[in-house]
DNA sequence: AACCCGGGGAT
DNA sequence: ATCCCAGGGTT
């Protein structure tokens, strides 16, 4: 073990979140349904929906059993819905094709419905401890900072940041060591404000220690120019739309549909004008990412 | 490569 | 007021 796996394991042990609620069991259901979870969404907003959820969905046979309208109702507050109804594809992917035990070859992982590069390295390395090093923000940020230096401009290529990490993970430890690269990203080497001065990499790390104001400054002229666009409120926005759609849809009983033209009534005096009308567009795309689906004249989750 | 998908917390 | 987040899929 290199000084900065040594330091960096430490850290975990001494400040680590070990009471996660996905750390506590290790199973790779709960690696899975996780993961799912996480995928652009912060541990704060996960936690409790991962516990209500686990509690009514155990295990794959049971998520697969579950209707996918009551897994969307469970999603509730998490956002990225398609997630939802990819996560129940895979359990019945789960059940029907590897009769109930997670694959863990990368291709068969790779597959299946909402598992992308990130999460086929996150399920080894999370839910069965082989030595692969899921990339996401925060490790590709932290190595990133400690080899190279300041992540603006990117003095490295997203492909040589992957090759390193790999290395950089000591056999045997993947679980500890990614969780360990994500507590850090989330608590000291954070994208923003890092504090450096409590950090275990703070003498090994390239970058550190790191002026929050420069960092700022460098990001915003290594911006891309689209970040510069207008901005417009969320309310108004085409995404707030579609939330209230699919909201309103989960506060139907179980097995109750809604007309259409009832539907678009609500919305409508709920939404900025502009995106009312484009009520009909909303819902056709629901409907293809099967989050919703249309009965004749009435609708209800899919 | 660019775009779409939520919504809440941190700064 | 803007950035950021345990990414993946589609175009």
């Amino acid at each position: 073990m290199t000084g900065i796996q040594r330091r960096l394991l430490a850290w975990y042990a001494k400040y680590g979140r070990a009471n996660l609620p996905w750390r506590v069991v290790r199973d790779p259901y709960y690696t899975v349904v996780s993961e799912f979870m996480l995928q652009q969404t912060q541990v704060d907003r996960v936690v409790p929906i991962f516990g209500t959820f686990i509690s009514r969905f155990p295990t794959f046979s049971a998520l697969a059993k579950g209707p996918q309208s009551e897994v969307v109702r469970y999603w509730k507050g998490l956002g990225y819905n398609t997630r939802a109804v990819r996560l129940k594809a895979l359990a019945d992917a789960v059940v029907t094709k590897f009769g109930g035990e997670m694959p863990t070859e990368e291709n068969l992982l790779l597959e299946l419905p909402g598992v992308g590069p990130y999460t086929v390295a996150a399920i080894r390395a999370f839910a069965f401890n082989y030595d692969a090093a899921p990339m996401d923000t925060n490790v590709r940020r932290i190595v990133h900072r400690v080899h190279f230096g300041i992540e603006y401009p990117a003095k490295a290529a997203s492909k040589e940041l992957d090759m390193l990490a790999r290395q950089l993970v000591p056999n045997g430890k993947a679980h500890d060591w990614s969780s360990a690269m994500m507590d850090l990203g989330a608590l000291v080497c954070t994208a923003r404000a890092p504090r450096c001065a409590a950090c275990p990499l703070q003498t090994l790390c390239v970058a550190a220690p790191i002026d929050a104001a420069r960092l700022e400054r460098l990001r915003e002229e290594f911006a891309k120019p689209a970040t510069a666009k207008e901005p417009v409120p969320f309310e108004l926005t085409a995404r707030f739309a579609r939330g209230r759609i699919v909201d309103r849809l989960r506060e139907l009983p179980p097995g109750e549909r809604i007309s259409l033209l009832d539907l678009e009534r609500e919305i409508v005096g709920i939404v900025a004008a502009e995106v009312g009308e484009r009520f009909d567009e909303l819902v056709a795309a629901l409907e293809k990412e099967k989050i919703v689906a249309r009965d004749g004249n009435e609708i209800s989750l899919a």
